[in-house]
DNA sequence: ATACCTACATACGTGGCGTATGTAATCGAG
DNA sequence: CTCGATTACATACGCCACGTATGTAGGTAT
């Protein structure tokens, strides 16, 4: 197993992935040119529709590259807190916060949807919102939330994270508009407490 | 004032945003032809630069148009309850349901912050967020919420009750997910409450 | 060893955006 | 009332970018 042949084969999906990553999250998906950023990869587009079918196609796979990395990111985070429910409380500053990485923000929260769609159809639920679900599941079981469909919670926590995220980077004094979110996000999470 | 002239010129743009709000509710903003639906229009993309300068400055009127349709519903929502909690939490469930409206939902919650950027930046606040904003004014000051900052408060609820449409609307079941979602963010709302 | 297949590159057609230009109708000045 | 200027569009053109069809070299299987 991993003969040469198939290292070299992932070795230029990999490019691919990473040349589109880039284009992506600098200048946006639309404006991105296939012939552009495969060239910089040093490769054509042939290539890129060899494996990926299409535009789409590596946006969707650039797609899960980054949600499978949020998700480890979360997850190390809510791992690493003294309790559960501060745990809770990090991986949503966290996520957040990675909201607010440029990258992440064009392409998953801006163009990801607008070109494939909604998260939601993505797959079966993508890994960063399971991150967030799971992490309520427990607390629920430890009894320290209200009684709450858990994925329900998770759905909402991630559309106000984004929204606040999203609300943050494009703000006059982002700092500012920072600390307000921050708190308001705060008090929001302490109403699902018991 | 009116004269025919301007009456005239009134209408072609009302035509051109009434052609391209159906094509981008319809098609989506990229797939949308400009030389298909002005010429249903019967127009050419002529009229089109002239008034609005580019695709995207129809988008922008386009949406323009939508959010001022969608702040008029929500007030008269909120005006008609018979407390102001109960018009607040009826505020809130309109927006989910004018969120499931396809042209809205594409329109407004994914071309639309995909092309312009965030809903934040299209100007300062747009109607909708202004109207929710508004509702909480009174409510903190009737002191039946929380101490919280309203406008963060309703930024938060924005994006809640925006991701919670997209998924119902995307489910399989949207039936059965819509009473998930419509219970969950109640049960949200009332975190609020004192 | 040879025939096949995979993994790309190259070449081409098409469609759609933006712009430059054209034109007819309207408005304002004298 | 007349004539120049401006407005409100339509028409024509060029360019870029996507997708596809085709070509080819190297690896693979028997």
């Amino acid at each position: 197993m991993a003969r040469p042949r198939t290292e070299m084969i992932a070795k230029t999906r990999a490019k691919l992935i990473a040349a589109g990553r880039h284009a992506f999250g600098r200048i946006g998906y639309a404006e991105a040119s296939m012939d552009d950023f495969t060239g910089e990869a040093g490769l054509t587009r042939g290539a890129l529709y060899h494996h990926f079918g299409d535009k789409k196609g590596l946006l969707q796979a650039v797609l899960l590259e980054i949600d499978a990395e949020m998700t480890e990111r979360l997850n190390k985070v809510s791992a690493s807190a003294p309790t559960r429910w501060q745990g809770f409380v990090d991986e949503c500053a966290a996520y957040i916060e990675m909201a607010l990485e440029p990258e992440i923000q064009r392409i998953m929260f801006r163009d990801g949807p607008a070109v494939l769609g909604d998260i939601s159809q993505w797959q079966n639920t993508p890994g960063c919102i399971a991150a967030l679900s799971h992490s309520l599941d427990r607390l629920k079981a430890d009894g320290e939330i209200i009684d709450i469909d858990t994925e329900t919670a998770a759905r909402l926590i991630n559309g106000a994270s984004s929204h606040m995220a999203l609300w943050i980077a494009n703000a006059e004094k982002p700092e500012t508009v920072s600390k307000r979110a921050v708190a308001g996000f705060r008090t929001m999470l302490e109403g699902l407490r018991k």
